[in-house]
DNA sequence: CTGTCCTCCAACACAATTGTTGACCGACCG
DNA sequence: CGGTCGGTCAACAATTGTGTTGGAGGACAG
């Protein structure tokens, strides 16, 4: 029997509703004071903030965003779950808070990359360097948001899975151009379309994202770069033996 | 044992019991109606039970095996939710419905390209060129497999998962011999351990579920894969502009 | 017509999560 | 020593999803 109706104890005042229109200062409770401390920048607090947005990362990284669930990071964190709403005010604000720096220094990275100077094999051979370095060195940052697959996210980050999908489309697009210029200026073979090549490379490099871990990995970021530049570069076949396509 | 040619018409008549102790025979409702009809075999049934799958495979494909819910399906498949039980025990049992035949059939191919007659190269073109025909083919169901990260699968899954990463251990066993083999026998070129060098490849095919989409992409699995193993195994690099590396 | 097969509806019980609350505690401030 | 503040605790409401139940309806075969 649901006897949910006699609890009288408590009595739902003009509580249960923070979000969606009031501006976060109504109501008596963490959300309040959360805002405070926020705004006033106390140095202990934003280093905390610090540490469980890190944990947070690494727990992110472990379970997927859909996988994860605040009590997983209050652990990880060594707080209370409670205690997270005193830095953060929901799921998707940690999540964001983890990815966005990574990728946005990411993207300028390469933005510099395709515009620098270099022949378009040395941009790629650049790019791929770059990028492993990233993930080094924002573990496992980055690699939160590329494992995220973003035609999976649900309509609650709708706006934000928005901004994400555009980060990617730029970012395909500056591998792409460096791609078709390479063809154009005839640095690179022509072995099908640029974005299809473009596509290949990302995808070598993004799905290091299963399997590399910079401090477990039996290889080193750099190691793991040049193996793939030279392998996407230079072609994995012995030139020696190379024989025409198609041919019996 | 089965016959393994179409993935989609075979059903394990053995079907994997889906409450773990109750005797199936238990229960007055769908359960037990669910178990008598699985096993007469009658045809319609096992039709509709076809659709639900597939209905399935969509909706896994589109939001994930976290992501998709048994409502999702129910609407995707055009049946009451309810409905959904008369033919499947649970989410699970639908999503390794969906991907299991065609996991073991890519797997069975692989092994039989590395088993097979060819120099290195010559099988690592093949092995590309028969993933993406799995994925066409296949499609959606070997992708979601394939977009499912297995680190992130929680432990009600345990056991089909750690089954699962077995398929993977093997399939990555397989790309490992064939690149190792062909780097001692010199058909290969020495670019990095042969282990980084596959899951490059693995990675530059993997990736694909991202984007590749047999109704809609721009480009044909044939294309895609010719391309790939083209840029793979000749290189991007036009070999006339080829410099050796770490020149000044 | 009648029974069987399939499907749907309308609830449930149960579990997991999320966001929030009000009170509580120890430390440091004066 | 008393108060304030950062931080925590236990509890709760609301929501979502799963697995299930029982029975009601329609179709179709015999």
């Amino acid at each position: 029997m649901m006897m949910r109706g006699l609890v009288l104890a408590k009595i739902p005042t003009s509580a249960s509703r923070s979000a969606p229109d009031a501006p976060a200062t109504s109501g008596s409770g963490i959300a309040r004071r959360r805002a405070a401390a926020r705004d006033e920048a106390n140095p202990t607090y934003l280093e905390r903030r610090r540490e469980i947005v890190a944990a947070a990362a690494r727990v992110f990284k472990a379970k997927g965003l859909q996988g994860a669930n605040l009590g997983d990071i209050a652990a990880e964190s060594g707080a209370d779950r409670a205690s997270l709403y005193y830095y953060v005010g929901s799921k998707e604000e940690l999540f964001q808070e983890v990815v966005r720096g990574a990728v946005e220094a990411n993207l300028a990275r390469a933005k510099a990359i395709r515009d620098g100077e270099g022949t378009a094999p040395e941009k790629l051979r650049a790019l791929i360097e770059s990028l492993l370095d990233s993930y080094d060195e924002y573990y496992p940052m980055l690699y939160v948001f590329i494992q995220e697959n973003l035609t999976h996210v649900p309509e609650k980050h709708a706006s934000w899975a928005k901004d994400m999908r555009k980060v990617n489309r730029d970012y395909e697009q500056i591998v792409i151009d460096i791609v078709r210029g390479g063809m154009d200026d005839g640095t690179v073979r022509r072995v099908g379309p640029p974005w299809i090549v473009s596509y290949g490379l990302m995808g070598m490099v993004g799905w290091t994202n299963r399997w590399f871990n910079p401090a477990e990995t039996a290889a080193s970021a750099r190691e793991i770069a040049s193996t793939f530049a030279d392998a996407l570069l230079l072609g994995l076949a012995e030139p020696t033996l190379r024989q025409p396509r198609k041919r019996a």
